[in-house]
DNA sequence: CCTGCCCGAATTGTTAACAATCTTGATTGA
DNA sequence: TCAATCAAGATTGTTAACAATTCGGGCAGG
């Protein structure tokens, strides 16, 4: 479901009926109305009583650059701490998870893209504090909503890329600075 | 039940029946589990399967200079935002709201204190966007579970005096300079 | 033609019963 | 004595039926 809304798949106010979900997941209204009460407090979706949800309009221009600026304020502190405590394991899940991104953009799947780049960022976000994980997530899946750069996938690709490599390098600064490249 | 959790009346890993809920509530089951899902996502409480919620552990002291930094870029984005557009019911509405946080304070009552503080910075911060509205409320309730000011009633109500105070001067540049002193 | 009202369909909100899972404590055997 | 196993109780997960609310179209009256 998330990653219908973060692909964009589905349309701004269009309204989200619970039984055509519960159908098409094979379940009842239950565990539906869960799920979509989650995605309201995430951010993702908005709820009016007796109304049911909706996705979220977007953010505007202004909301967008306040939000990234604290997403990459909230990045660079977890990326920092993040590696110093680098192990090899965390190594390894770095590279699946750098493969993965530019395997989907070579296939220019947008949901996949979209997917995988949430999935890289919030690696090193979650290894460093799972309090934060959380507080990063509603700020990035409103970003990614509005994913405007769809065009070029090999700049998303080649972004992710220099990022993962000054990482391995343990190169602070210079991962610091992509990054700050990266999350606009 | 969002009042008893930033009053801080529940003890940090503490579990959270539902049935419990449902009869001091009198209501069933479902609608407590919708709360405590929202306050889930919201990030009071902490979920886990088959397991239910329970209280979040507090942010360490790293993390919740992390968060602050954050709030408070955001709020003083708000508050610019808001004091440009202000009208004569808003200056009535923070009067209001401020009046009732004094009395509180006055009153030395703990969960009246946290409540009305976050109603009022809430106040400004919905004026400007609902969008960071939401993401605003996460970082806050965070935060202000851990309310340890606690003890010093007259300074939490003599700091927003003097914010609100400025706000209704329409002196922006010394509402942001108060704001920041206040929100730690 | 327009306005307000009413009715019925569609949708969300709530409930209680049942299924699945976890926790706890006693029992058994080494 | 200690550890593993098992069973009973407690708790969460799911479901289907029912209640309440909203939305849209038709209809009468002006």
């Amino acid at each position: 479901m998330r990653s219908d809304l973060i692909s964009g798949k589905l349309d701004f106010d269009q309204p989200i009926r619970e039984q055509k979900l519960a159908e098409r997941f094979g379940t009842s209204r239950g565990p539906v109305r869960d799920a979509l009460l989650r995605l309201t407090q995430e951010g993702a979706l908005v709820y009016e009583p007796n109304k049911g949800v909706r996705v979220i309009s977007p953010l505007s221009e202004e909301e967008r650059s306040v939000v990234a600026s604290m997403r990459l304020s909230l990045e660079k502190h977890c990326l920092s701490k993040f590696m110093k405590k680098m192990d090899e394991n965390d190594r390894h899940q770095l590279s699946l998870l750098l493969e993965r991104l530019t395997s989907a953009c070579e296939r220019a799947s947008l949901p996949g893209v979209a997917e995988c780049d949430l999935a890289l960022h919030r690696y090193w976000v979650a290894q460093a504090s799972s309090h934060l994980e959380t507080m990063w997530l509603g700020l990035s899946v409103r970003m990614i909503m509005k994913y405007s750069r769809l065009t070029k996938y090999g700049d998303i690709a080649t972004e992710h890329q220099r990022i993962v490599e000054a990482i391995l390098a343990k190169d602070l600064e210079k991962a610091l600075y992509y990054l700050g490249e990266n999350v606009i």
